[in-house]
DNA sequence: TTACCTCTCATACTAAAGTACCAAAATCAA
DNA sequence: TTGATTTTGGTACTTTAGTATGAGAGGTAA
């Protein structure tokens, strides 16, 4: 919001510069009006632009969330979210264990901790359930 | 591109009519060089605006496309490719089998083939390459 | 220190998942 | 009708996944 009041702040002192280039240019001939036109045009049109893009590149506010809240309310604990994040990348088991360097047992563990926290039967359900969750990036 | 193109073609006309309004108010001095000018800038200023819009409006090409044309390149069958479907709900196989009734047998027929042809190891790897190829929405 | 939680690991078992190989209907284009 | 492809199904087997249970190590708050 101030961002906007300033800006256009900028635009209204901008215009009233240009009237008085405007102003200049018609008594003293130096400049012809086709040409100070074509600037204003040029000028206001990379404006437009220029804000209209500032304004739309925040509005995407299509919350690609990876929200930490749920996660918590959830009761699940860091590294079983590291689990359920390897798992949702099509990892198996033994995989995990060797990528955290802990044994296959304890990834079994987490996994049947996981299920039971997101009420999931099977791992790919956990993974859609997690995501519907917003705790996991679709 | 085209769009683009006839965008800017309308540009250099309207800015051409400009010029010929700016003369001619020039010459009767009906209308003063500020209130040309600043209805030359607002004009323009909106066109950026409308302009930028458009554009970005389209950039978003978040394709929420479900691709059909990856699919028959990999070979993929209907019946495999609804059996993909139902994999990434997070349903077993015995759940598939009774959802289209036919049996496990086939299912993991119908699986196996999908894994060859994915290049995959595991149904949750599978769930993700076929996310990454788009032919599985997000 | 006690109580509690997280993380770790193991064993033993059940249940899915997946592979390999084969084969009979069904479908469809030539 | 022939030939190719899809869909279906089975058996037998191997491999992951998942459950149940127990337990030790380490950190933390009461």
């Amino acid at each position: 919001m101030k961002k906007t009041i300033f800006v256009f702040s900028a635009l209204i002192v901008a215009l009233l510069a240009l009237f008085q280039l405007g102003k200049y240019s018609y008594l003293s001939g130096d400049i012809s009006i086709e040409v100070a036109i074509a600037v204003v045009a040029i000028i206001f049109f990379i404006i437009g632009v220029y804000i209209n893009k500032k304004t739309l590149a925040k509005k995407p506010t299509t919350l690609p969330t990876i929200d930490s809240k749920k996660i918590n309310e959830l009761g699940i604990s860091n590294r079983e979210y590291e689990v359920l994040v390897h798992i949702s990348k099509g990892m198996s088991n033994k995989e995990i264990a060797e990528e955290l360097f802990i044994s296959e047992s304890t990834i079994k563990t987490h996994v049947s901790n996981l299920l039971v926290k997101l009420d999931a039967k099977r791992r790919t359900q956990a993974i859609q359930k997690a995501k519907d969750l917003e705790i996991l990036s679709p």
